[in-house]
Formats: structure tokens, sequence, C-alpha cells
DNA sequence: TGACACTGAGACGGTTTATGTCTTAGTGTC
DNA sequence: GACACTAAGACATAAACCGTCTCAGTGTCA
């Protein structure tokens, strides 16, 4: 299997900030952990070290949405949609050994991005990636919010664990979104969404 | 219980080259992990960086041999007495946390230490805190080469554990110590040691 | 109160390291 | 032979770090 440079660049840069952090970690870092000359890089990612990151972000980004999409795929109703969709982010993210590093060397960055600064990008691929699967249920501008809400929850209930629901859970996931349900009210679209 | 400086300094100049490596801690990274100003840092040690780690690569070894000397201090024979000395001394290497990450993190720089670079070090505070335990049995030339060929061979199959002996085990390391008593035969020393 | 020791904060100049761009030469492909 | 891609590294700029120094604030002891 042979990788593109660009991935190469990525997994290196991935291994890197692992490894030093992301502050520390120096662009010549990531070309040599990559096998990559630092002109190569600069080509291929100009702006270096912040390109290089958004980059990396939006590649785990379209990663954790694609494995996401092959799980939820099978749902038989709006509810089993949502439910699947939830707690299948919660049981990906807590199987992220990336991000559990990241987390514990790096708090403070990491919880930038899953909490504010990094929010709009996480929305906006949620959005790209989810918005088909919902838009038989409602409208785009509902889908928006829906998906903006859950994917909201998701991330929260990840970092901070309630004792009320448990999002990687079945069962528990669907009395969280059920009041969500009478809210969106599905039924009421002018789509026929056929169940 | 209130740390002087001098330990809250050394205290985060461990917890930092954990964390960043030997190479990409600075030194205001100490300062302030150690919640101290730079100014305070570099009045207490003078030099910088490398003084540094040479005052925490000191303390740590008055540390190891002092935890050492509680564990061997009951010894009944002078072959006793060496096993016990190897036996502690491989343990406690082996139940080393600090030294477990710095060798994954930085074997070079790591292994430098142990090795080569800081074996002299190593040596010398060794001779410091076992001398008196053995002049009993041995005179003063005679102590210094058997500290620093027990050092070194416990060093070494710690490092690399060989099928033969391990040193971590009393029988072992007895039938490790014996050879070397024949060598030494510290019955023929002038000094009547008691057994 | 005043002398004293210690500290944090931060300014400073000098040095090192990192950055981003660019050129050159080498390699494989069509 | 034209083309795309690359490693290597020179280069000037920018940033970080270093070590020293000053100054002002704090607590202690006489």
């Amino acid at each position: 299997m042979m990788l593109s440079s660009e991935d190469k660049i990525l997994d290196a840069t991935r291994r890197c900030c692992e490894r030093w952090g992301i502050e520390r970690v120096t662009v010549d870092d990531i070309a040599s952990e990559a096998g990559v000359s630092r002109a190569t890089l600069y080509r291929l990612f100009p702006g270096g070290k912040d390109i290089l990151f958004e980059a990396l972000r939006v590649r785990e980004l379209d990663e954790f949405f694609t494995r996401m999409l092959t799980e939820i795929a099978g749902a038989e109703s709006f509810e089993d949609l949502l439910v699947r969709t939830i707690v299948t982010a919660t049981l990906e993210l807590r199987a992220d050994e990336h991000l559990a590093i990241m987390l514990a060397t790096e708090p403070g960055e990491t919880l930038g991005q899953l909490t504010a600064a990094g929010v709009p990008r996480i929305i906006r691929v949620a959005t790209t990636y989810l918005t088909p699967l919902v838009t038989p249920y409602l409208n785009d501008r509902q889908s928006a919010q829906l998906i903006d809400v859950l994917a909201r929850a998701t991330i929260s209930y990840f970092l901070a664990p309630s004792e009320h629901f448990d999002l990687g859970d079945p069962v528990s996931a669907r009395s969280f979104i059920r009041p969500l349900l009478s809210v969106f009210h599905p039924h009421t679209t002018s789509l026929n969404h056929g169940l």
C-alpha cells in the first residue's frame, strides 16, 4: 500500500503532536518524521504548521464521519437514525486513542478544538455528512439545527459523562433522543418519509 | 509539608523532561512549572539547564542509594551484603517509573546517562554510599574496585536481561556473586570481619 | 523603624532556532 | 526531450531562548 505524500505528512503530523505537543513540534520534525523534505511539505501545505493541523483535523473528521456512516446506514426510522448516530459517535470518540492522548497531554488546546475554536468545523463537517441521511425526515433548516444540537450534545456528554444519560448505550440514548423528536416532530413536515 | 525552592525546581525539572524531553524543555518551562520566577531559578542554579539536570541526577542518585541503604543494612555476611546490594538495586531500577519513561521517550540520552557519560557520577555516588558497608571486609582499593564492578554489572543486567542470571532474584544473584567472592577473597585481608 | 534576605516581574542584548521562500540538481515517466 | 516531482540546502526574516540585570514588593529579625 503506497501512501501519498499528503497522507505521509499528515500521519507524521499526528505522531509528532502526540509526542511533542502542538506548540513544540516544528515543521522540520514533521518533515523528517514523514521522510519528506521541508520544501515538499510547504509545497503541499502552503502556510506551514497552522494549515497542516487544519488539514489534519479535517481529515480526521472526514474519517470519523466516514466510519460512522457505515454504522448508521441501516437505520429504519427517524428515531433509530438519531439513536444510532449519537451512540456510534460516542463510542467512536471513546475509542479514539489519538484523541485520548491529546486530551491527556494538551487538554487546553484539545478541549478548545472540541468545544470552542473547533466547533464550527465540526458542525460543518457533521452537517455535510449527516444532512443527506436526515433530509428524508426534515427540511434543510431543521436538519441543520438538529445536527448542530446533536453534535454539541454528543461532545458534551463525551467530555463530561452524565449520571442521567449514557450516550454510548442505545437504550439510554433513546431516552435522550425521544424528547427531541417531539420538538422536531418530523411527522408534521411535508415530506413522506416512508414510516 | 513545605518544599524548598530547590526541591520544587528539581521536581518541576523531572516532570518537564518527562513531558517534553530534555532537548525541548526550556528554562521558562521549568520555572513556571515550579511556580518560580526565572530569576530565582538562575539564582539557585547558576548555569541553567545543564546545571539543573546535573543537580537532578545527583539528587536522584542520592535518593536511590538512601532508599537502598535501608534495605541492605541488616546483611550478616559479606556475601549476603553483596547479594542484597545488587538485588535491591536491580529491583529499584525496575520499579523506577521516571527512568522507564525517560528510557522510552529519550533512549539515546538516557542510555548515555546509564552507560557512558553518567557512569562516573554513578560510580562516585555508589562508592560514597557503599564503601562504609564494604570496608569491614575489604581495603579501600578493593572496595572501590568491587563497587565499580557491581555497579556496572547491575546496570548492564538491568538494561539487557540475561538468560543466565536474574539479578532481581536473590538465588540467582547469589550464584552471580559467588565467583566474585573468590576473586576478592575477603578472608585474605588483614581485617577481622567477624565471620 | 531600618537593615537584610529573598522573591516575582520583566527589560535588555546576544545567541540560537525556526520559518518560509527560493534555487539547483537529481529521478522517474510519458 | 519535455514534464512533474522531489531532496537538499542556501538565504534572510522572524521568533524563541538564554543569561544577566534592575527594581519594587514582602516578610523577618533586631
